[in-house]
Order: C-alpha cells, then structure tokens, then sequence
DNA sequence: CTTGCACTTGACGTGCACGTCAGGTTATAG
DNA sequence: CTATAACCTGACGTGCACGTCAAGTGCAAG
C-alpha cells in the first residue's frame, strides 16, 4: 500500500503523511526504490493520529504520546504521564461541554432560539468594516471538519 | 465591565474579543469615550464561542451560527439548519470516539501498552531530519487546551 | 520506447486565530 | 498635576498544519 492509498483510506493527503512522518509520529517502510510503503496496522495509527489531532492536541502533544509509547515501562521520569492524566481531565470535560452543547444545539434547531441564544438584534450587526479576509464557510469543508 | 475584566472572565485575551468583534461575532455598546462595555450576557455569549472554536468549528462557522440566531423564524431557506444538523451528527461522531480515545489513553496509562498502541519500536525512531520549526509542548499551554 | 501517473525531496506559500508593536487617548491612583 | 495603567485603532508578525510548486525518479500500459 503506497502513500496515496495510505491518505485516502484515512481521509487526509499524501503531504500531510509525509509530515507527520516529518515530525516522528510514524517511521515509513520504504521499497526498493525509495518508495514510502503503509500495511493496515499503519492505516489504523494513521487514524488515531487523526483522531487525537482532532480532539485539539497538536502534533508536539502527538510526539509526546509516542514518546510516552516508546518509553521503556520501568522508566519512571517519562514525563508524559503526568501530561496524559491533566489531558484525561480536560478530555472528560471537554465531552461534557460538547454534550451539553448538542443538547442546546438541537433544542435551538427546534425553537430557533433558546435561553442560550437571546438578544440576537445586539450581536452581528451584519457588519460595520471588513473581515480581515474572505473567511471560509462550513460548507466549504470536508467532513472531517480539519 | 471593560475589555481587559471580560477577557480574563472568560480566558481569553483583549485582542481575541476585539478580534470577535471585528468578525461579526458580537456587537460591544461603548462608553461616550469609546471604550467597550460588556455585561454578564456578552461573558456568556463569549463563553459559548469559545466553547464552539474549542469544538472545531471555526469563526466562519459561529459566524454562521450567528446568522442563524439573526435569522427571522419564518425564513425557511435559512441555510445554517441543514448545516447545524449535520454538525449535530458530526458532533455525535466526535463525542464517542473522544470517549473512546479517554478509555484508550485511561488504560495506555495503567498498562503503559494496549492493542491500540503496538509496535512502538517501528513508529516514531527520535528523528532522522529536523523537525521543521520547533514545536511547542503540551506543558506550554493554558488549561483550556487552545 | 514513449506516455503518463504516482512517487521522491526541498523550498516557499497560505489561512486561521490571534500576538505584538506603534502611536495616541482616557481613566485612576497618589 | 503627574504618573501609570488600561484602553483605542491600524498594521505587521507568528505558529501550526499543512498546500503548492519545482525538478527529478519509478513503474505500468499501450
């Protein structure tokens, strides 16, 4: 399996692999020719990746949870898991305000406003100067909403 | 209640509310000298965008969420209800695998390995090149993991 | 053998969400 | 009244996560 079938499977492009093995959060098999060389379990950590790139972390949070992975388990300094338990707590929350959001969400949709959403005449006038530059739409994006 | 006491109300920073304003986002009354007021309404208001970027959605996207509160109630070709409700489906998506990825990470702590993270030895050798610009940690970010 | 597509590395460009600085004005503390 | 902090409006800078282009290589089809 050769990079652009690695991306698509994944939903990303054959550049952004190509960075994230840039950055040490996967080590390629290469054939003989040069050419970067992806087997089901890569595809599976490719997801994950996205996945926790999603969730807000940033590559360097990826690289930590590697190095966390990579470290020796009697190696105690790791400074990853200190970093993993804060991240759990802000995981647990951050579910929570997403679920408390979908719920206003969809309570929105049915009433068009809620108690969330009052005093809509005083927010976005539709706008006095310019935005700084065209701003992409929603509509404009992949489902993966990267 | 002026800028720089909202922002810290809210955890951001005078420039990003300035820079909401600028995008549509809010609408600030101003003292007769010019300077912002804010009430406990706008905290609450900013609060909900931030908990909106901190989703994924991008200030296009609450721009839209706006334009949807804005929106009079009779008008049906509204095209942010078709958009919310596929965000509503994504959001559902998001939340089960962040919930997965907490049980993933829960137990990749206490076994240090799990069936998610195999193979270590292959991903992640600590660099062949150089990593592009430095990268900035997980531990040098506020707790509200922007 | 040629065509054409996918792949390689390297370098530079881009969009977002701000950060930061310059130069000036307003408000508050002593 | 002065000093200092907080605010104002541009304008330019920054970091991340890639996108895009350039110039060359590998490989399968016709």
């Amino acid at each position: 399996m050769r990079i652009g079938e690695a991306a698509t499977a994944v939903g990303l492009t054959p550049r952004a692999l190509r960075y994230y093995e840039q950055c040490g959060l996967l080590v390629a098999r290469r054939t003989m020719s040069g050419h970067r060389e992806y087997d089901e379990e890569d595809v599976q950590w490719l997801r994950t990746v996205r996945d926790l790139l999603d969730t807000g972390l940033t590559i360097g949070d990826v690289q930590a949870v590697v190095a966390m992975v990579n470290a020796e388990p009697d190696d105690d300094d790791c400074p990853m898991a200190g970093i993993i338990t804060r991240r759990l707590a802000e995981l647990d929350e951050r579910i929570e305000r997403l679920t408390e959001l979908r719920a206003r969400l969809a309570t929105g949709l049915a009433h068009r406003f809620d108690s969330q959403f009052t005093r809509p005449c005083r927010r976005a006038q539709p706008r006095r100067g310019g935005v700084p530059r065209r701003v992409r739409s929603i509509a404009g994006r992949t489902s993966s909403a990267r």
